[in-house]
DNA sequence: TGAAATGTTGGGGCG
DNA sequence: ACGCCCCAACATTTC
C-alpha cells in the first residue's frame, strides 16, 4: 500500500485530470486534498467574486468525488507544512498535482517539490491547465514570444493536444476518512449575501462547465465569428470561469470542438471553429507571457510606459466602477459585471479603453477592480487584457487606438438591447439616441422619462476632448523618454 | 481586436 | 461641349 495525495488547486474536475488519473492507476489509496492558503498568492489571492465561485466549485468537486467513492479533504495553509503533515498522517510517499503558471505559484510549488524530495516524498506535477507548456514554445531565436500570431502559428505546429483522460471509474479510498475542515469554515461566501446575481447567472462546477460547453457547441459555435463581438446576442461560450477553475480543461474543449467538426462532416475546421480555438490560443498566450515576464501583473512590459502621466482620480474611478460614467455602453458593462461577475469581451475592451484613455486612470486600478469582481478573474488573462488596452503590453494595441464608446456601441449593440437590459432607466429612448442620450432633443428625453443629471448622469468627460488629452499625455511620455 | 483627418476620385448639376 | 463646383464614397495617412 502506497497512499498518494492529490493536491487540487485550479483543476476542480474529475474528468481529464492528469494528477488524479495517475494517482488512481495503481489502486493505492488516494487522498484528494484542497488547501486554502490565500496568503501564498502574492497580491492576487482569490477575491470576492472568485471566492463565491470557489466555494460552490469545491462543493461540486466534493460531491463528484463522493460519487466515485472518495471525498475531498479541506485544510488550511501554509501549503508545505500542511502537505508534509498530511502525508505523515496518512503515510503517503507521493504527492501529485497539476501545474499552475502564476509567478507566486511557480515559486511556491518548486520550493515545495524540493522540500518534499528532501523528506523522501515523491512530488509529481502534470500539465492540465494548458494545451502547450509555456517553456516548450519558443521563437527560432529561443526567446519567448511577444506577438500573438507567430506564437499561435508555432503552437499549431506542435503535436496536436493529447486526447482528454477519462474520469476514473472509482477512486481507491482509504479505510478511514481523514479529518477535514468544513467548507463553510473557509468563509468564502460574503457575510452579506450580494452573490445572488452570480448564483443565478451560472451553474458552477464541472457539470455546469460540461453543460455550457455543449450548449455552445450545439447552438453557438457555427455563427461564432459573426456573433462573438455582439454583447446583445448569446454568441460566446461563457466558459471563462469554468476554465479558470479547471472545471473543464482546454484539452476537453479542443477535443469537443474537433469532434463536432468531424460530425458535421468537415474535412478541416470551419472559420468559426478555428476562430474559437484561436481564443483558447489567447489564453495560452497570456499564460506564456505571465510565465516568462513575471513582473507584468504590476509593471508594464514596455518599460517606457512606467513614465506615463496618469491622473488617477479616485472619484472618476468610482464612477466607472459603479456604472455611472454617462456613457451607456460603459455603464451597461460595468453593471453586468457587478451583477453577474462577468462581462462580454467586446464590452471589456470598451470599458477598459474608457478608464485608461478617456479617464487616464492607471490600468492597474482597472485590473484590480476586475480581479475583485470577475468570476473568471485570472492573473494571466487579466494582465494581458489590461496591458493590451493600455498599449503597454506584448502585441498591444498602439496607444493611439482609442475606442469611441458611442460608435462602438452603435456597431456592436445596434438595436440597443444590451444597453436597455443593464441601463433600464434609458430603456424608453429610441435606438438612435440610446447610445448618446446627451445629444437627444429635450422632447425626446422627456417622452422617454429621462432627466439627464438626475435619472442618468451626464457624460463625465467629453470623448473628443478626452481622446485628445490622452494623445497629448502619450506624446508627453514619449518626449520625457529622450 | 480604431478613429479622425486628410486626400482622391468620379458622377451630377449648373452656367 | 466644357469647366467648375459640390459632395459622397472610398483610400490613405496620422494620431
Amino acid at each position: 500500500m502506497s497512499p498518494v495525495l492529490v493536491w487540487f488547486r485550479q483543476d476542480l474536475r474529475v474528468a481529464d485530470n492528469p494528477a488524479l488519473h495517475a494517482a488512481c492507476e495503481a489502486g493505492d489509496p488516494v487522498y484528494p486534498l484542497f488547501i486554502w492558503a490565500p496568503e501564498e498568492e502574492d497580491a492576487w489571492a482569490p477575491a470576492s467574486a472568485s471566492r463565491v465561485w470557489l466555494h460552490h466549485s469545491l462543493a461540486a468537486l466534493d460531491e463528484a468525488l463522493r460519487g466515485l467513492g472518495s471525498a475531498l479533504t479541506i485544510r488550511t495553509g501554509p501549503s508545505l507544512a500542511t502537505i508534509a503533515a498530511f502525508a505523515c498522517e496518512v503515510g503517503a510517499q507521493r504527492v501529485y498535482w497539476n501545474r499552475r503558471y502564476e509567478p507566486a505559484a511557480v515559486e511556491r510549488d518548486s520550493a515545495l517539490k524540493r522540500a518534499l524530495a528532501d523528506t523522501g516524498i515523491e512530488a509529481r506535477s502534470f500539465k492540465a491547465a494548458l494545451l502547450f507548456e509555456p517553456h516548450e514554445v519558443r521563437t527560432n531565436a529561443g526567446e519567448p514570444f511577444r506577438v500573438f500570431t507567430p506564437f499561435w502559428r508555432q503552437c499549431l505546429k506542435q503535436p496536436e493536444p493529447e486526447a482528454p483522460l477519462p474520469t476514473p471509474r472509482r477512486i481507491p479510498a482509504p479505510a478511514r476518512r481523514p479529518a477535514s475542515r468544513g467548507l463553510a469554515e473557509l468563509k468564502l461566501l460574503p457575510r452579506v449575501d450580494w452573490a445572488g446575481g452570480i448564483r443565478h447567472s451560472w451553474r458552477i462546477g464541472e457539470a455546469g462547465a460540461r453543460e455550457a460547453l455543449h450548449r455552445f457547441l450545439d447552438e453557438g459555435i457555427d455563427g461564432y465569428t459573426q456573433r462573438r463581438d455582439r454583447p446583445d446576442l448569446d454568441g460566446v461560450s461563457r466558459l471563462s470561469p469554468h476554465l479558470h477553475f479547471g472545471e473543464v480543461s482546454p484539452r476537453q474543449v479542443w477535443a469537443a470542438v474537433c469532434a463536432r467538426e468531424r460530425e458535421a462532416g468537415r474535412m478541416s475546421l470551419s472559420a468559426s471553429a478555428a476562430g474559437y480555438l484561436r481564443q483558447l490560443g489567447w489564453r495560452e498566450f497570456a499564460h506564456h507571457l505571465l510565465f516568462h515576464f513575471r513582473a507584468t501583473p504590476a509593471r508594464p512590459l514596455r518599460e517606457e510606459y512606467a513614465a506615463f502621466p496618469w491622473l488617477d482620480d479616485a472619484y472618476q474611478l468610482e464612477c466607472w466602477q459603479r456604472g455611472r460614467t454617462g456613457y451607456p455602453i460603459v455603464d451597461a458593462g460595468m453593471r453586468e459585471l457587478w451583477t453577474t461577475g462577468w462581462m462580454h469581451n467586446r464590452v471589456r475592451m470598451i470599458v477598459a479603453s474608457f478608464l485608461v484613455k478617456d479617464l487616464l486612470v492607471h490600468w492597474r486600478h482597472g485590473a484590480r477592480w476586475f480581479w475583485d469582481t470577475l468570476v473568471d478573474a485570472d492573473l494571466a488573462n487579466n494582465t494581458l487584457g489590461w496591458q493590451w488596452t493600455a498599449g503597454c503590453g506584448a502585441d498591444a494595441a498602439p496607444y493611439f487606438r482609442i475606442f469611441n464608446p458611442v460608435s462602438q456601441a452603435e456597431r456592436f449593440d445596434p438595436h440597443g438591447s444590451y444597453v436597455r437590459k443593464w441601463v433600464p432607466e434609458l430603456a424608453r429612448l429610441p435606438d438612435r439616441h440610446l447610445h448618446s442620450p446627451w445629444r437627444a432633443p429635450d422632447d425626446v428625453l422627456a417622452a422617454a422619462g429621462v432627466r439627464l443629471g438626475a435619472d442618468y448622469p451626464l457624460p463625465m468627460v467629453e470623448h473628443d476632448l478626452a481622446r485628445q488629452r490622452a494623445l497629448d499625455a502619450w506624446q508627453r511620455m514619449r518626449s520625457t523618454r529622450r
